[in-house]
RNA sequence: GGACAGCUGGCCGAGUGGUCGAAGGCGCACGCCUGGAACGCGUGUGUGGGGCAACCCACCUAGGGUUCGAAUCCCUAGCUGUCCA
């Protein structure tokens, strides 16, 4: 959520900020008008309120001094139908801000380049250099088959499109590279977490994906949603809390099943897992100290890098552009793994500094320097898990269809 | 699934209709004491919003209700605990 006294007190930078977001100036100067509108409002329900009060009070004199209280009670009857009009007027003003700022994203830090979309996206730097193949090198579906790790027939047959199934060798694989990101994410500093995979509504509208994005979660029969990635149980922990500083910055990496239902992605990615209902991640979350966001921001990007690296695999960093940024992200790095058989590069990691944005919607605070503060909240995948699967099949492919276990797992797995 | 009990500030805990935003304690901050500390003593210390300020409003799990007035009474929901099935 975005700061309202900012926003009051810099309107026009604050506007100029959101508008490379794409949010319209009309929707902005619609904004301004519902706060000054509810600030009215509640003054003048307040002032009746105050009134009220005060008469209240009385009573308790009158009653002592044993005055008659039929006039005063006259009075207070009176005011009372002031306070409940008032009262409503209000209500209605807060509602139709609130349902306004919910939906507005956060500011985008300055350095953020503008964009469209992806293609606008900066590279920082290129990490391993891809190596060349003899041969066409396969995509990871057709290697899927050679190796019968993955079966996408059966995952629909059970469910429906964008379901798999991983069999042997790469079910192995699934469950050793989750143990190896762990213990990788836990060498850095972080906390291992586990989590509940369904999550109530307040959570998701903690960390921004309600009220907004209802439409690519999937919801339960009693009102639960599943979770779409760990940042929203890891981030909501310390929902409500304020957190002594001396815990700070508190860095927590978790791994969980994700459940999107991908509504706005028809027909992208439809061969293969890269764009699954359903998958595994190991993910990183950080809540700190503002002056500390940057520096942690930093540290998770190279943490999840170092993994890739760790798994020799060639990737790159980017810096995501205004148009590719998220709802919540004020600043975005995406790591993007090479795919041979695809010949590019694909996300495979997305580390994000919020700043207070999730903060101020999920209230976590801590007191620094005697004054609650919202804290920073970061996110970032270390590493998405298919998507990993899918890298490590398609560079370490031969040309008769098997593929090589990297070193590093090779203990996971008891080879 | 049924019965009962509870939910109060960063934490613990008192408070059963009228200066209660809430005693007391812990914790924390500052000061005194000390060579330095601990102990002890003193002072301060909830959150959010509005106003230049005085000050005002809201908040005792949440949402409703009764009342001039609710932490306190009533209803509903959630959660926690205990017992029963």
């Amino acid at each position: 959520m975005i700061d309202l006294k900012l926003l009051q007190k810099e309107f026009d930078h604050v506007s100029a900020q959101l508008q490379r977001k794409g949010v319209t100036a009309e929707t902005m100067s619609v904004i301004k008008e519902k706060n000054e509108a509810l600030k009215k409002a509640k003054a003048s329900f307040e002032a009746a309120q105050a009134d009220q009060n005060a008469m209240s009070k009385l009573f308790g004199v009158y009653k002592r001094e044993g005055k008659d209280i039929a006039e005063l009670k006259a009075k207070v009857d009176a005011n009372k139908v002031i306070v409940s009009e008032r009262q409503e007027a209000q209500r209605q003003a807060e509602e139709a801000l609130t349902s306004l700022i919910m939906a507005v994203p956060n500011i985008p830090d300055a350095n953020v380049p503008d964009g469209a979309g992806e293609e606008e996206n900066v590279e920082i730097k290129k990490v391993l250099t891809p190596k060349t193949f003899s041969y066409t090198p396969k995509e990871h579906w057709e290697l899927a088959e050679t190796t019968g790790w993955i079966d996408f027939e059966r995952g629909v047959k059970i469910a429906k499109s964008r379901f798999s199934v991983a069999f042997d060798m790469g079910a192995r694989l699934e469950r050793a590279l989750i143990n190896f990101m762990l213990d990788f994410n836990r060498e850095r500093g972080f906390m291992e977490v586990s989590v509940p995979q369904l999550v109530n509504r307040k959570a998701l509208e903690g960390t921004g994906q309600l009220p907004k994005f209802e439409e690519d979660l999937y919801v339960t029969t009693d009102g639960m949603y599943l979770i779409p990635t760990a940042e929203v149980p890891l981030t909501n922990l310390y929902q409500d809390e304020i957190i002594p500083e001396k815990e700070l910055p508190i860095k927590m990496t978790g791994y969980t099943s994700c459940f999107r239902k991908e509504a706005g992605a028809a027909g992208r990615d439809t061969r293969g897992i890269i764009r699954q209902h359903q998958f595994h991640k190991v993910e990183l979350v950080t809540i700190s100290k503002p002056d500390e966001s940057d520096a942690i921001f930093e540290e998770m990007v190279s943490c999840a890098s170092d993994l890739l690296t760790a798994l020799e695999l060639p990737h790159r960093l980017v810096t995501l552009c205004t148009g590719d940024l998220g709802f919540s992200a004020a600043y975005t790095v995406d790591l993007e793994v090479w795919l041979p058989g695809q010949n590019t590069y694909r996300e495979i990691s997305s580390v994000s500094n919020t700043r207070d944005f999730q903060a101020r919607r999920a209230k976590i605070r801590s007191k620094i320097e005697k004054k609650n503060t919202l804290l920073h909240t970061l996110n970032g995948s270390s590493l998405a898990v298919g998507r990993t699967i899918v890298a490590i099949m398609e560079n370490n492919q031969n040309e008769d269809g098997t593929v090589n276990i990297p070193e590093v797992l090779k203990p996971y797995l008891g080879l």
